[in-house]
DNA sequence: AGCACGCCGACT
DNA sequence: GTCGGCGTGCTC
């Protein structure tokens, strides 16, 4: 047999970002049909050879580069699985099942390093006196030693140095520290000092006793993790129904069994009242990951899991990352949530990952959700997950009373402002009583547009197919690029004056409630008004302490929080988000009509939820009013199998993006040539996406149709060796696994 | 990360 | 000149 030279493309180390790229080394004859994809691989390495350790992304029979520069593989590391392992198991999955490279789907898995060098988490102590320090000090002043100098001092003054300050604010290099540690003046103290998130205000309440609904999921769960039975459930609970209560007592019961926890929630809802009672549950055993920590702080927190330090991580989508020794227990709040899915490639979602790591590692997965994806729903009615339903509220608060309000006939009667006659009265009662009034906004897709009365002409962004948004009067934004322009006097295209902003915003909703109601305190939350760090909790604690009385705001007011002074919900405009073009826009309204609604009440005064529509007899608005999820379910399901959408088959979208129009287009085209050519049936597309351009750059979608996801999983990595053996021109492809946005 | 290379000031 | 510190850039 002609046995051709084998390539293997290595990974060193993920957690230096600089080396973050595959190396091309040549596989000895005595390893090759050993090695493959995934192997663990000892490699010489840099000047030195040093041996370092990797992982074999690819193996090929060329190389791009000259072949005299290429080394051999070392040799096989042999050993036990270890946690690395299972996360390059992970790796492997993602890349498998959502595309893009495996070094994409290692940096999602292993938490990088990033800047952060390991002596950062060193401090330099003093090994001399401070006298010998100076002398020291002054002779590099002699030598103009600069960084030598400046660094001595320093150590004169202070016998502990972290190295944070050494690169930071001293601007040394990590040089001159080896140099001072070589020459014995001082040496470097490794003992890990990690950076704590703050825990402000642990709160220390009462134990709470289960009532009968809660008490039964506890038990059938716990006894499965008894009998040593790992498994998928998933708590359909109305609001207020008292999961967080749950997920702690099967949190408590994990640890007890010396396994550790992932507890998962959805970016914006990390509320506090939920992380309070875990840590006046857990206290330290319990950490936070939130998007405001740098890297380096992630870093630390993974350094503690896999240290033993902490048996419970608390973070969005990529907790569930978190390296623990022994996983007992993922536990996935508001599960239904779209922020679970990944919006950069490999476009992964956390809960079917989730799914994979709880098999790999014997986990338990405990999801929970008042209002399910159709996704989750459809495995509890096929079996494949355990259905549990908590149908009361746990505080024995009662739902809201709910009304539909039909804005058509407040219009014929003479109505013509965004407020209903129901919905005026309700708010002038609850003001009068002191009682607090949420008022959400759903505008998603419309946020104050600029159209001309006279030719009806949209002001679009220059650079991207969508209207700009009007705000404080005079300025143009677009929400998509962030240009921003003076909203012109006359039209840009007839000349007419009668140029202004047609839907309401939250903006135009705030000042006609300060009009009809001057001296009331009120609380506006938006993407505008919460731009700044720290602002969304600083709103949210205003209002929960009644410092105003009416809150207006878009999705982000109904999403997890308690106001139990709340007792009337207003939605102004509930189809606004039914009328955008997604597959998903009736499960969204339905979603977030039955969470605001749920809002209302949540104390002991009972409250009123009203939902005002043009379109009262849409079942996703019907259901939610009457917060029948079982009743929507059933309507939506059987929309998305005539319609042939997800979760009834799957869909893999596939974006183009190019900056010329033509070239993108006719890639497009040749792509879904290509697909149909693999033996795709059902091939949408190519199609200009929902949003046409986005900063200049000309987005085309192709949609393929599958009643199995392997059949997809194949085309997509079909499709990427057939771009990677063409010419791109400047063209990028994405691939989306059953799209949580239609794009 | 670690190592070489090359620039720059100081000293025999 | 040469030595040694220290920033920069490359490593298959």
């Amino acid at each position: 047999m002609d046995a051709k030279t084998l390539y293997a493309d290595v990974i060193i180390d993920v957690s230096i970002d600089k080396l973050d790229r595959p190396f091309s080394y040549r596989i000895p004859e005595g390893l090759s049909g050993i090695i493959c994809a995934g192997s663990r691989v000892r490699i010489p390495f840099g000047k030195g050879n040093t041996e370092k350790k990797g992982y074999v992304t690819r193996v090929r029979d060329h190389v791009d580069l000259d072949p005299s520069s290429v080394k051999d593989i070392l040799g096989i590391v042999e050993g036990s699985v270890s946690a690395m392992d299972t996360s390059f198991e992970i790796a492997a999955y993602i890349k498998d099942t959502y595309g893009g490279t495996l070094s994409q789907a290692l940096k999602v898995v292993i938490p990088a390093k990033a800047k952060a060098k390991p002596i950062e988490l060193k401090t330099l102590v003093r090994k001399m006196d401070r006298e010998m320090i100076l002398s020291l000090a002054d002779e590099a002043g002699r030598k103009k030693q600069n960084a030598k100098e400046k660094l001595l001092r320093a150590l004169a003054e202070n016998d502990r140095i972290p190295n944070s300050w050494i690169t930071g604010r001293l601007r040394v290099s990590s040089q001159t520290v080896v140099s001072l540690v070589k020459n014995g003046v001082a040496y470097l103290d490794t003992s890990h000092e990690y950076r704590k998130p703050s825990i402000s205000e642990i709160q220390n309440s009462a134990p709470v006793l289960l009532n009968e609904g809660q008490g039964r999921i506890v038990d059938s769960i716990c006894g499965d993790l008894d009998a040593g039975k790992r498994s998928q459930y998933l708590i359909h609970g109305v609001t207020g129904s008292g999961k967080t209560e749950v997920y702690l007592r099967l949190a408590e019961k994990v640890l007890l069994m010396g396994k550790q926890v992932i507890f998962l929630i959805p970016e914006i809802a990390l509320t506090y009242q939920t992380l309070a009672r875990f840590y006046a549950k857990f206290g330290d055993r319990v950490s936070v990951l939130n998007s405001s920590m740098t890297p380096g702080e992630r870093f630390d927190q993974c350094e503690r899991a896999k240290n033993g330090d902490i048996d419970i991580i608390i973070g969005p989508r990529s907790a569930l990352f978190t390296p623990f020794p022994n996983i007992g227990l993922v536990i996935m709040d508001e599960e239904h949530e779209a922020s679970y899915k990944s919006e950069s490639t490999p476009k992964y979602h956390a809960r079917e990952v989730a799914a994979r790591i709880c098999e790999l590692s014997g986990a338990s997965l405990v999801m929970g959700s008042a209002t399910p994806s159709l996704e989750s729903y459809t495995a509890a009615r096929d079996g494949k997950i355990k259905l549990f339903e908590l149908n009361e509220r746990a505080g024995g608060g009662e739902l809201a009373k709910t009304e539909v309000i039909d804005l058509r006939k407040e219009l014929s009667a003479g109505n013509r402002s965004m407020f209903s006659r129901r919905l005026k009265q309700l708010m002038d009662e609850k003001l009068e009583k002191g009682e607090q009034v949420m008022l959400f906004l759903n505008r998603r897709g419309f946020s104050g547009q600029v159209s001309c009365r006279e030719c009806g002409k949209v002001i679009m962004c220059p650079h991207c197919e969508v209207p700009m948004s009007l705000h404080t009067g005079s300025k143009l934004i677009c929400h998509y690029c962030g240009e921003v322009s003076e909203k012109p006097a006359l039209c840009p295209s007839c000349g007419s004056k009668y140029l202004a902003a047609i839907k309401a915003g939250t903006e135009q909703v705030e000042e006609r409630i300060r009009k009809m109601y001057p001296d009331v305190k009120i609380l506006r939350m938006d993407k505008d008004t919460t731009a700044s760090k720290g602002a969304y909790d600083r709103i949210l604690s205003a209002f929960s302490n009644g410092e105003a009385q009416i809150l207006i705001g878009t999705q982000m007011i109904v999403k997890g929080h308690d106001f139990p002074g709340v007792t009337l919900v207003g939605i102004l405009v509930a189809d606004l988000s039914l009328g955008v073009p997604d597959y998903r826009a009736s499960e969204r309204t339905f979603q977030l009509i039955a969470q605001a609604a749920g809002r209302a009440g949540r104390g002991e005064k009972p409250g009123n939820a009203i939902i005002q529509t043009y379109q009262p007899d849409s079942y996703a608005i019907v259901c939610a009013a009457e917060q029948d999820y079982r009743k929507f379910y059933e309507e939506e399901m059987a929309y998305r199998e005539s319609a042939g959408y997800p979760p009834a088959v799957h869909l893999l979208a596939i974006q183009l993006f190019g900056l010329d129009e033509k070239k993108t287009s006719l890639l497009a085209s040749n792509l879904r040539d290509v697909i149909k050519s693999y033996g795709a049936k059902k091939v949408l597309g190519p199609a200009p996406a929902n949003i046409s351009r986005v900063k200049d750059y000309y987005r085309f979608v192709i949609y393929v149709k599958s009643p199995d996801i392997t059949g997809l999983t194949k085309i997509r990595s079909l499709s990427e060796d057939h771009l990677e053996n063409s010419d791109m021109n400047g063209i990028f492809v994405q691939f989306d696994l059953d799209p949580v946005n239609q794009i």
